[in-house]
RNA sequence: UGGGGGAUCGUCUAAUGGUAGGACAGCGGAUUCUGGCUCCGCUUAUCAAGGUUCGAAUCCUUGUCCCCCAGCCA
């Protein structure tokens, strides 16, 4: 059977557009700075699967480092916040990174593996007075905070002698103190007009079970604190992140200020991706999941890496995409039809072609001699005969798909009719001359007459014949279920004006088709396997397939130029 | 009443003082044993107003609009 055709090197590479931040990069590399070094790093939160959004920070991280010579990405675990962190999404997380094409070596890390570190830095922050340990409650803070338009009140614990915070930071690590009883933060600007620099929380009591350091600790480290100098204990250079960080680079470099590492990591923020008829906000993500609004992370509804696998999506594709984007600092909405676009494409230069009949029709070919069969020829691939064929077998009776017949054609209609000719794909040309209807007046079967001078397709007259169907042999096709998958949301931009984007998903986002029947060349494909069903679209084989019950989810329609002008 | 960002075809994105280009979407056509693919063509943009300049998307001034920030989340 014709595998599929790789195209990693033709969709992938060669249209990625510049962008300012491996310009920037490059800059610095020209100027010498951190002594031509570069490392990026990816520091996903192990919170949730990936989704295509992350692609697009992974792509920008990754390829910088593929881009530059020398320069290399880490796989960072940011797991600060045990209580949403779990051992399964790093285990996800590796897996969809993996398959999207990239390796981060030996470079794996977790901001968990600096928790002794970081911890020392703490301290030395606080012997340098530029910390204390604060003990007012939550509510105290946020009121002492201030507003965008006010100031915010000093802490009476602000001056509290460097030797008392250490004590009490101490006991904090050892478990002495309640939970949000105190915490330990930085003496930066109670009155910035930046919120970030009044003395940001550094550390929090938080008696929770990490996934890789378990009860060790009950004091962890927040973001700002932690993030920086994770990047700077590791020797990245370049730390690449979204628009919502710009405020707080102030204070990543403030931090950096205080405990000067060589190389000095730089910020650098881009515009996350949005994608229209898509949410991609993890919170949203966990909703749907957690609802059971779709079947899981994996669902092939789902913008996830996983759910995106699920349904047939290429890494090539995802690449291919992520490079077209383009990386800005403009807030946009990407229309998801040029995600659609890029599968498309990858998946018409790699996918074989078989035949398949989603609602079947009964076709009885009455001059066909009753009890004979013969084969045709067929190849993988039209437009690459290299890739091989396959016989395709046919006899008396076959099945088309129920929206090639109209009994009363519309205008252009050149697929089947009463009275009219089309060509059976790679076989020969019938012509419809009878139709049989049950009770209730509905279609049921079609009496038809087969051209025995036609065998292959071609009239042997020369006659014209503008329509060609896909088809199977009944006797010989395997059943299937289909799933067809559309957009998870039809509005374009879900849960827009505060509606409740849950009661937006597209009734019609998946539509199981049961009675399905596929060429026989088919059956026992395995799970993962893509091909094109021809004139349907493109699928991929369901790993809930079992033996003799195969299961195809459409991971995109082929583009419908009729069926688009029939909606005019 | 604050601070930080951003405004280029319908949508993304280039042009870094010198022809506003590309992709997607849309429309039309050619080709076709997939109404697919491919090929050809077309439509459409510099937020506004002033200024500097031989020349401005780009520099200056003044506005307008949009996004982010008041977690012991990241």
């Amino acid at each position: 059977m014709s595998p599929e055709k790789p195209t990693t090197e033709r969709a992938s590479d060669g249209d990625k557009l510049p962008n300012f931040v491996l310009e920037a990069v490059q800059r610095d590399v020209a100027e010498g700075k951190s002594g031509g070094k570069v490392m990026t790093r990816f520091p996903p939160e192990p919170n949730g699967y990936l989704h295509v959004g992350h692609a697009k920070s992974i792509c920008l991280n990754f390829g910088i480092a593929q881009t530059i010579p020398d320069a290399v990405c880490n796989l960072r675990f940011d797991d600060t916040n045990p209580s949403t962190e779990e051992a399964e999404f790093v285990r996800s997380i590796q897996e969809d990174l993996r398959w999207l094409g990239f390796d981060w070596g030996k470079r794996m890390y977790f901001a968990s593996d600096y928790f002794e570190k970081l911890y020392g830095l703490a301290v030395a922050l606080i012997e340098a007075n530029k910390a204390y340990v604060d003990s007012q409650s939550l509510e105290e803070m946020r009121l002492g905070r201030g507003s965008f338009y006010k100031p915010g009140q000093v802490s009476p614990h602000r001056d509290r002698p460097p030797a008392e915070s250490l004590a009490l930071f101490e006991r904090m690590r050892a478990g002495e103190l309640a939970d949000g009883s105190h915490v330990l933060r930085a003496k930066i600007d109670m009155s910035s007009p930046n919120q970030n620099l009044r003395d940001p929380v550094m550390y929090r009591i938080k008696r929770e079970h990490h996934h890789r350091t378990g009860d060790t600790w009950c004091i962890y480290p927040m973001y700002d604190f932690a993030h920086g100098y994770s990047d700077a204990i590791e020797g990245v250079t370049h730390s690449i992140c979204t628009l919502e960080f710009e405020n707080h680079r102030p204070l990543y470099d403030w931090f950096l200020d205080q405990a000067p590492f060589d190389p000095r990591p730089q910020q650098i923020e881009f515009a996350r991706l949005n994608l229209t008829h898509t949410v991609l906000s993890k919170r949203k993500l966990q909703q749907l999941v957690a609802g059971k609004h779709v079947s899981g992370w994996d669902d092939p509804r789902m913008p996830t890496l996983a759910g995106l696998r699920r349904r047939g999506y290429t890494p090539e594709a995802i690449r291919a995409f992520c490079d077209r984007i383009g990386v800005s600092k403009r807030n946009s909405f990407v229309d998801v039809t040029l995600l659609e676009h890029a599968v498309r494409e990858d998946l018409n230069a790699r996918c074989r072609r078989a035949m398949g009949v989603l609602r079947p029709l009964r076709v009885v070919l009455e001059n066909y001699p009753e009890g004979e069969e013969q084969s045709f020829d067929a190849p993988w691939s039209p437009d690459d005969p290299a890739r091989g064929s396959r016989r395709i077998p046919f006899s008396r009776v076959v099945y088309i798909d129920a929206e090639d017949f109209a009994e009363t054609p519309p205008k252009g209609w050149f697929r089947l009719s009463p009275g009219a000719e089309v060509r059976l794909r790679y076989a020969c040309i019938i012509r419809c001359e009878r139709v049989v209807k049950d009770e209730q007046g509905k279609v049921v079967e079609l009496r038809c007459s087969w051209d025995p001078d036609s065998l292959g397709g071609n009239a042997k007259d020369g006659r014209k014949i503008k329509g060609t169907l896909h088809w199977v042999s009944e006797k010989r096709a395997v059943p299937a279920e289909v799933r067809l998958y559309d957009r998870l949301f039809a509005a374009e931009h879900p849960g827009e004006e505060g509606d409740d984007f849950l009661e937006e998903i597209n009734p019609a986002s998946c539509e199981v088709v049961t009675g399905a029947r596929l060429e026989p060349a088919l059956a026992g494909a395995p799970a993962g396997d893509r091909v094109q069903l021809e004139r349907v679209g493109y699928f991929c084989v369901d790993p809930d397939s079992k033996p003799g019950a195969i299961v195809l989810n459409r991971t995109i329609g082929l583009r419908d130029s009729w069926g688009a002008k029939q909606k005019k």
